[in-house]
DNA sequence: GCGCGCCCTTCAGGTCAGTGTCAGGATCGG
DNA sequence: CCGATCCTGACACTGACCTGAAGGGCGCGC
């Protein structure tokens, strides 16, 4: 399932997505509105948690203009304000659920399971590449119908460039993707990764920009 | 179709309640353990929805003792997310179903008419992997027409993967629907319960996706 | 109550796929 | 043409995984 986490808190927001990473979901954290709508405009979602007290707004215009828009993603409310009025404000606005900060994490976990089981059953949406066929739920990759196995790295690597395609990344941006900080890599394993990432989808999936990173070519 | 519930919790009890009379059912309902032993004196019914945690004692020594006399009715067991080890106890103790808490009453209605169908002679869906045949709602797989026997372990594994086919499950995934979150295991019993089911239900059914999970291998 | 048997967990030893590193060659930009 | 950057085959090592066996807990039959 593909989350889409709204929410300025660091420590919180950290903790969340830990916790739905945790979980088999895959997440995407914006931390303003503004960044919130690029990520809407280039992906879709299984579920969205937004906060409503955000830098740059609030949340309820912001998902009143989803919902206007015809876009009926699950939407749960992350507040710290507990007054009724919000709440309903919230739910008037279009949201299918709330939570009230603090909240325990096994909770967002019940909840994403609730949202998850609705799920269940109806088949995964896949996201075309020309020959490409990529479900990201299941982890797996079709190539002109017959599957491509991926090991973990490469899965992950491969994801990043799915989810923002079209988009450049540099390898400092893959490297925190793969490794998370830690440990300063310094040979020069993304390039090797990305060589063996081509060897199995296709070498002009993935086009290098000299000095810059590497994009997912258009289908 | 005569349905018996066994619920202390009032909010929840009500709501399932009216489900079930809309879906056109009767039920009783009692609020512990004690009331619903004067209920089955007096009554047969077609389904039981058993709550674990009551008032007067756990669901399980009761349902235990239920199946120990003779009665085959169909019990579903109702119990919240921090308890899920207790489904495993559940299956042993001869429920024929669980559901977490919360759920969606659609979730419920869905249920109720397979024991319905059932209940009218009906055979249950059979979902059908290779030479593998699963029912669901008996916990029954067949292996090349013979029976396979799971242990309740072995089974809640197994219908994780028939769930969601294709689907990669991380063991953290996995451990939870064994043992909940509270009892972080650090041994390799993941591991090995695959590679019981392997053998029970054929070596390539599952494979291992390194460093990531396992998947149900497509048919 | 008491043993018996089933099931689950843990452990240890062995195997091997996945990964990081490196080096030589290719390619690009200026 | 030269330096910087990137590609990719080869290789060793780590740790993830498999599996047989041992030990303990629990229900069940006697």
């Amino acid at each position: 399932m593909r989350v889409l986490l709204i929410e300025d808190d660091t420590v919180l927001g950290a903790a969340v997505r830990d916790q739905i990473t945790a979980d088999g979901h895959s997440i995407d954290w914006a931390k303003r509105l503004d960044e919130a709508g690029q990520y809407l405009d280039v992906a879709a979602y299984d579920l969205i948690l937004l906060d409503l007290m955000l830098p740059d707004g609030r949340g309820q215009p912001f998902l009143r203009a989803l919902r206007k828009r015809g876009d009926v993603t699950p939407v749960i409310i992350l507040t710290a304000l507990d007054q009724i009025s919000d709440r309903i404000e919230g739910l008037n606005a279009g949201a299918d659920d709330y939570m009230v900060k603090p909240f325990d994490l096994s909770e967002l976990s019940a909840r994403l399971g609730a949202v998850a089981r609705r799920y269940a059953g109806n088949p995964n949406p896949l996201v075309t590449l020309g020959d490409l066929q990529v479900d990201l739920a299941a982890h797996s990759v079709h190539r002109a119908g017959k599957p491509v196995s991926l090991t973990a790295r490469e899965w992950v690597l491969f994801e990043a460039f799915v989810q923002r395609p079209q988009q450049l990344l540099s390898k400092a941006q893959l490297e925190e993707r793969l490794y998370s900080f830690e440990s300063e890599i310094e040979s020069n394993t993304i390039e090797v990764h990305v060589s063996r990432l081509r060897k199995k989808l296709g070498r002009e999936r993935i086009e290098t920009v000299r000095g810059m990173g590497y994009r997912l070519g258009a289908p």
